[in-house]
DNA sequence: TTGGAATATTCCTTTTGGGGTATATATAAA
DNA sequence: TTTATATATACCCCAAAAGGAATATTCCAA
């Protein structure tokens, strides 16, 4: 329940920043290439890098005068196994629900 | 936000919403006792769950005057697929380019 | 040192989201 | 019918977010 997935979720919340991260995901890129592929104007490519950066979605790293952003990994690692303990706990929950309802029917209408 | 996913996100992105769905993973329950556990007053819960409703993370299932609100498994299935793929594409694109690295160090200094 | 390119930040405006309170709607029971 | 209970909606206010334009900053090169 920590805050930090609903930073997580949340800087991915925007379309913008979700072009971004998908644009990303094909390689690093300078703030300029992000917003000449997505036709977003550079102040706002950078406002909505800064969202990513502070949710730890992106790192920078510096080359001469521009500012390479990467994406990170451990966001998605950790969007990921949350999103699987749900489909698990649920699987489950739906299987004991399977269980006792063969076992009710075994009640009503038991096997010799 | 037209955007499937964007939608999926923004929904899960508020504590509060992020509190109902952690709470709905234990099983379904209706909109009384998910403000009474929750300590949130009737409407914001109703407000909050018509949101995770149009993002089509819960379901309604009406019983006598009582609405049960249940978690819907898919957007956990998709969620869990998207998140995976960028896992999956950034290992890869490192796992090139440590290949790339070798390449060029074999170059600079070649093996007999 | 000046100039230019890349990026960040500030200011402003408009829109959107969330909380609070009151009210409407629906369903069940009497 | 009337009443009670559960839930949804409407309205208002405030804070936060996003877009646009202008400006500041940083870094490199000449």
């Amino acid at each position: 329940m920590s805050d930090g997935l609903a930073r997580t979720l949340f800087a991915l919340s925007d379309t913008n920043r979700l072009k971004i991260v998908e644009l990303l995901k094909r390689g690093p890129l300078p703030v300029g290439e992000i917003a000449a592929q997505l036709r977003l104007n550079q102040p706002q490519t950078s406002k909505h890098l800064k969202v990513l950066l502070e949710a730890d979605i992106v790192r920078i790293e510096p080359a001469a005068n521009r500012r390479i952003y990467h994406l990170r990994t451990e966001p998605f690692q950790g969007l990921t196994a949350w999103s699987q303990s749900f489909e698990q706990q649920m699987v489950s929950r739906m299987t004991r629900l399977e269980g006792y309802l063969e076992q009710m029917q075994d009640t009503v209408n038991p096997k010799e």
